[in-house]
Parts: structure tokens; sequence; C-alpha cells
DNA sequence: TCGCTTT
């Protein structure tokens, strides 16, 4: 049993068991005042809590603005910049000849010889003699027409250009690359020796999205021979048979199991004609860089086709990018560095620590439709709000890296069925992970670069359905706040005028913060001040949205089980 | 700074 559960609690006895049935489960405990959380500012007025200046020298009125333009260029400055200069130099290769098309939606392609797009799947039977069995299995995974990044990635794709695509989370990242690769992979791997081997490799930053992009390969390669694999300790042994090793076509890895496998030798690289990273700017940061230049450095077949994809991809990590692409397209969905216009979303001023989890309690009580994700900045602080919610009653679970692979691949799995309602995470689950019925993204606490804010609300929202992301902050968060209020103005939502005055801060700066602990004391308190008489009968929605959201879960589940047949 | 990645 947890022992910050017990010395939290004043020392009552902490058992999972009670939490078990609804019963009298809250009774006794006061809702909170409904007013004591902060509510967001309504005005455009700078709140008084907030004293942002001590984050940047000069304020808001010194003129110190148009100063901070001057300074060496940030990330956000120069992608800005890139992207005016692009649209700038003349629409060469811009697919919107139409200006009908709205700019959230539109497609920018850059570079030389640009395929034109495709307009409907079933176009590439006669253009690139794609068999009509693997168009099939597109269909009945559902997809029915092509999203933006599928209309131009996959020609790109299929004419083995090298591209960087940045397209919004939720458009269909993965078919677009997916698909061509089945239709470029030819005969499955057989003892010919020169198909022999893997010849396609999807490299991804996490194993959970490693996991999921296998099964949508499985969904493409249903009823052909092509053998799709995730390198992991089982399947890695498996490898060590070379006959084993032959009949693989698609790798589908993160980046440690990869290079750990190619140190052992029980992959080679060799044969790869097709090599795709999956959330490129995550993978080409720092501490995975060296890994990907291992990988790359293996891949060494003259005809081998390179791809980048994200939905952000900031220019430093851009050009890196461009330093191994030959001859790229980039391909832009929409506009840069902002969110999913389907996404409703809300920056919550909470006041403290002890402000955030109270407006979580009010949330709660207020009643929410799973599934909910909340993301939050440590495992430490993933522990500590689990136990929180658990001890509210809250069908809730926690994902992270200090969990087993097991533990963690049996809370994804649940949480997809429907049977976890609310699942508090670490940046693990941000990036790619497609959890199509998420109702509600809570920034618990506050994401600290605009890509984070980007794939953490990006879980829901997704293709084309609608979603909410709520953001906490505490004026701890200050230096934080006028970038992530930038992707807000971007995708068309409200902002208070405020946050997009406040002075960009140093990187020094935002260094020196420090996001202290949940603190024992402040959960004590909130918990104190209960969930709210209401929790019964919003459990009574929540029990039969989640009913409806397990018959999905199945439904899909089958569908990979099908495909693995 | 922390998060993530083999055994």
């Amino acid at each position: 049993m947890d022992a910050f559960a017990l010395l939290s609690r004043g020392g009552a006895q902490f058992d999972k068991k009670r939490f078990s049935k609804e019963v009298s489960l809250f009774n006794g405990r006061k809702r909170p005042d409904e007013h004591s959380v902060s509510k967001p500012p309504e005005t455009d007025e700078l709140p008084a809590e907030l004293d942002f200046f001590k984050y940047a020298e000069g304020g808001v009125h010194s003129g110190r603005a148009k100063k901070i333009k001057n300074e060496p260029r940030g990330m956000e400055d120069a992608d800005e910049a890139a992207d005016s200069e692009a649209e700038a130099s003349g629409s060469e290769g811009d697919v919107d000849a139409e200006h009908t098309m709205p700019t959230a939606h539109r497609i920018r392609c850059t570079g030389e010889e640009v395929p034109s797009p495709i307009t409907s799947f079933s176009e590439l039977t006669s253009r690139y003699s794609i068999p009509p069995d693997l168009l099939r299995n597109v269909a009945s995974a559902g997809y029915a027409d092509p999203t933006g990044v599928q209309t131009q990635g996959i020609p790109i794709m299929l004419e083995k250009r090298d591209m960087a695509a940045i397209a919004p989370t939720g458009s269909g990242k993965t078919l677009a690359f997916l698909l061509p690769i089945f239709g470029l992979l030819g005969a499955p791997g057989r003892s010919a020796a020169k198909q022999a081997g893997a010849r396609a490799l999807i490299v991804s930053p996490t194993r959970e999205l490693a996991q999921q992009i296998h099964n949508e390969a499985l969904k493409l390669a249903k009823g052909r021979k092509w053998k799709t694999v995730v390198l992991n300790k089982a399947t890695a042994n498996a490898l060590r048979d070379k006959a084993a090793r032959r009949k693989v076509d698609l790798i589908v890895s993160t980046p440690l199991s990869l290079v750990s496998a190619l140190e052992e030798g029980i992959v080679d690289l060799d044969n790869i004609r097709h090599l795709i990273l999956d959330e490129a700017d995550r993978l080409l940061e720092e501490g995975f860089l060296k890994q990907i230049e291992e990988i790359l450095a293996g891949c060494s077949h003259p005809e081998l086709q390179k791809a980048v994809f994200s939905a952000t991809l900031p220019a430093a990590v851009e050009a890196i990018a461009n330093t191994f692409l030959r001859r790229p397209i980039r391909v832009i969905v929409g506009l840069k560095d902002s969110a999913t216009d389907t996404i409703q979303q809300e920056l919550l001023f909470c006041g403290s620590e002890i402000g955030k989890l109270q407006a979580l309690h009010n949330l709660v009580a207020d009643g929410i439709q799973p599934p909910v994700l909340i993301f939050v900045q440590s495992i430490e602080r993933a522990t500590e709000l689990f136990h929180e919610l658990l001890y509210d009653g809250l069908n809730v679970d926690v994902v992270h890296s200090d969990r087993s692979k097991a533990q963690r691949e049996e809370t994804v799995r649940r949480f997809r069925r429907g049977e976890v309602w609310v699942l508090v995470a670490t940046e693990l689950m941000a990036r790619g992970m497609d959890f199509k019925g998420v109702n509600l993204v809570v920034n618990y606490d506050f994401p600290q670069t605009v890509q984070s804010y980007i794939h953490r609300i990006g879980r829901t929202g997704r293709a084309g359905r609608q979603g909410k992301a709520v953001t906490y902050f505490t004026k701890e968060d200050a230096p934080y706040i006028k970038s992530v209020a930038n992707v807000l103005k971007a995708s068309g939502q409200e902002v208070p005028q405020y946050m997009l005055d406040l002075p960009k801060p140093s990187k020094l700066k935002k260094r020196e913060l420090k996001r202290r602990p949940i603190e024992r004391k402040d959960i004590a308190r909130a918990a104190g001040a209960g969930v709210g008489r209401n929790l019964a009968n919003r459990r009574r929605d929540m029990i039969s949205a989640s009913k409806r959201r397990k018959v999905e879960g199945e439904k899909a589940e089958k569908e990979v089980a099908l495909a693995e047949e």
C-alpha cells in the first residue's frame, strides 16, 4: 500500500476495496466552494496575480517587445520566418490553386518536381499500380477519402522521393507512409537473394506508438503474405534465426531496440529501401539523435528513401533532417505550430498548485465524459495524482516509463477498451497515440514546449472529431504561456489579449524554473474538500459512455486480431 | 530539467 496515501489521509486506512462500490463513498464530504478556483480572466487586463515581470526584464509596456525581435532568433521565430519566406518565394508547387480552401487545411509543397496529389485512393491503381486488395484493406480499415497529408504524401512516397511531412495530429500520417510502403514492397519476403530481409523500417519514439503502427500495418497487410514485426526482446530473439530474419518485410522499432539489435548483429539494414522517422522532431532531439545516426549509417542501400513525419518540426530540427534527406519535398498541411481546429482549447488560471487540484476535483464533480487523458510533468507527479484520483473513486489508471512493459500495455489496452475512464500520463502518451474517442485532454501541468502542447492536446479531436483540451496554469508557468497562447490564436481560439502581450522569456529564465512536487499537505487539504455529492450521478453518465466505448474498443481489437491471422 | 529508449 502506498505510504503517501496513508499519510495524506491523516492515518486513515487506505484500501482500494473500499472504493469498489459507489455507495456512501462521498457521503459527508463537502463539495468545494465552486468559486474557490480562480476563473480565467475575462478581460484583456493583466491579472494582478500574474507577476510575469520577474521572468523577463522589462515589461509589456517598456518597448522591450520590439527589442526581443531583434535578438538572435529562437526556433519559433526562425520557423515563422522560414514559412513566410516560402510564401514570399512564390506559389511554386503550391497545390492550393483555388483560394477557397481554408488556411487551416491548406497544403503547401516545396521542392523539385512535386508529384501531383491524388484525389482518391482508387486512383492509385491506375497511376501507381497499387493492388486492389491493398486498397480493399485500406477501405476496410475505415479510410474512405484521403486526408491532406495523404493526398500529397502518398504520391511523393510512391515516387520514392525523400520527404518532410508536417501535418496536424490525427490527420492520418501513419497511413500516408504505410500505404506507399506496402505499395512499394513488392513481393513478400522470400529467400530470393534480392528480396531477402527487411526492406522498410519505421522508427518511433515510444514502444506504445511502435505497437500501434504495427497494428495498422497488420490491417493493411491482411490477406497478403507480408511479415511486419515490432522489435522487442521476444521478436529480437526470434530474429537470431537467419531464415526467420529473411522472412521479415517491415520492421517497426524504437531507436534503442533497433540499435541494440544492430549491435548484436540480429538485424541488418543493408536492404532497407524505405526509412520512416515518425515523430521526427522528437527522434532528432538530443538523447535520440546518436541512435538515429547509427540507424542511418546502418541503412546502406543506395536506393534508400527517407521520410520524416510529425505534427511539429522546429526549424532547427528540420535543418538536421535536411542533412540526410536528399532532394526532399516538404509538405506542410495547415499552419505551422497550430493545433487541430476541431479541438476546443482553454487555458485556465488556477492560482496555485492546490488550485489545480481543486480545479480537477471541480471538473470531475461537474461531470466528465470518459475517456479523459490527464498529462503531468513527471513520473512522481503522475503517481501522486493517480492516487489522488483513485481516492476519489474514479476509474483511473496511470502510465509512465517506470511501469513495466506489461503494465503499460495492459493500461493502454484497458483505456482503449473503455475500462479505464481517466488515464494519468506523462509525456510518454503525448505523441502519436490514437485514442479516437478521447473527449477531453487535461494538461494538469503546463507543457514546457509548444510542441509538447500541440501533441498532447492532439490526443483528442482526431480524424475530424470534436475534442476539448483544458490547460491549467499558475504564475509559475508564466514563461510558457505566451507561446501556447499563440497556438490557440493560430487555431482560431479565443485568447485574452494580455497573454499574447506577454514578453517572451529568455531560455535562461525558463531553465531557472523548477516545478515543485504536489505537496502532501496541499493534497490533504484539497482532498478534504471532497469531490462533490454530484459524483454518483455523474458516474452513471460515465458508465454508459464507457459501455459505448467498450464496444468500439472490442471492435477495433477484433480487426487487429483478424489482421494478425 | 525531465521525459523518452535494450537487456
